[in-house]
DNA sequence: TGCGTTTTATGACTTAAATCATAAAACAAG
DNA sequence: CTTGTTTTATGATTTAAGTCATAAAACGCA
């Protein structure tokens, strides 16, 4: 997250979107630097017969987008607003400018690109196992760590719906909900009126 | 990339390894940066019953490591040689002094975790979709245009054993076989005399 | 408040990749 | 050169997740 000041100074302009509005599209050249203000931003893949892939939900101060922006390559995956969302737009300049003029915003990108990474990684790893069950639970524990999950009497309220868990992992939501109740089973999460909790 | 000439005199020093041989293990605190000067590394994760997945190859020039220097967290994979290998190891305090008083690195490094970070989500998406003759394809066309990849006159060597291929799209060996033909019964590679050509 | 959509749910069936077994060719080491 | 190991190879069988069908509960919005 940079701060908000900083990146208007620089000429960054609010954007209102639509639950469900397209931000950019995967095969398209990167222009902007993006940061959520309020809402909630997925990046997607379709494949050829029409799955999606989540490759990612990013929250409130979180930015998104940049690997390509710095790489001068095409978007791998479309970025799309899950909720109304209002976000920050930087042109990819006036960012470069800034990062030049600012040495301090470097570390804390290669902090954040690392972040990400290391997500990558140990959901790369989990994915090549096959097993639902840990895919499923690397996930959660993963979001607990990382995203805006609440706290309260009955544990973390995951706040993904089964399909969302589908996309994250590559699993069908049928197998999701039928590894969710296992692991219920198992005494590791608890299901209260449908909403998961760990 | 960072200029050996300036890791030096950061202190970095050289240390050598068989082939096969453990640089760090999963699970460990980061210490070091590491650079490889000759020879090749791969990261890798073994799951519970013993099936390994390769995070990725790298080679000479190439760092590998960071992400958990940056964030304080434990390696999520090991690094270990795949063949006789030089190594620079520097410190993490001198590290990162060298990354404060050299400006210029610091987007050599955003670039590099860009690029890494680039592969995982191609990777990811490929991954979800369990089509293995698009999990292997990408993989080799990847590798193409990041690896050391040699082109003569049958087009560009892979140089990847088939277990490695396994081990890196989270297929197993005789698939990965099965799917090396199909996809040359197909027309886009070649087999000659068991090499894979593309 | 009512209606369409999304989310969760379950059972039956199919299928593609994993697994198991076995072996030949190539390579590496002593 | 011999021997042990790795790599490539192929066929038979198993199995776990995907697919398909169907539906109830919950949600959202008009």
């Amino acid at each position: 997250m940079i701060a908000i000041e900083l990146l208007e100074k620089y000429g960054a302009v609010k954007k209102f979107y639509d639950k469900a509005s397209v931000i950019f599209e995967e095969g398209n050249l990167p222009t902007h630097y993006y940061q959520i203000i309020t809402g909630e931003v997925k990046m997607n893949n379709y494949n050829d017969d029409g799955r999606e892939f989540i490759q990612g939900i990013f929250y409130k101060n979180q930015s998104f987008g940049e690997p390509p922006l710095f790489l001068n390559q095409k978007y791998p995956a479309s970025a799309v607003s899950v909720e109304d969302s209002q976000i920050l737009f930087l042109p990819k300049t006036n960012f470069m400018k800034m990062l030049e003029e600012n040495a301090s915003i470097s570390i804390k990108i290669i902090e954040n690109l690392a972040q990400r990474l290391y997500y990558k990684s140990v959901m790369a790893a989990e994915m090549s196992t096959h097993e639902p069950e840990h895919r499923v639970l690397k996930l959660i524990d993963h979001g607990i760590e990382y995203f805006n999950f609440k706290k309260d009497a009955n544990g973390y309220l995951i706040n993904f719906t089964r399909q969302q868990i589908g996309d994250l992992t590559g699993l069908r939501v049928e197998t999701v909900i039928r590894t969710i109740k296992a692991l219920e089973k198992k005494g590791v999460l608890k299901i209260i009126n449908r909403k998961v909790y760990r």
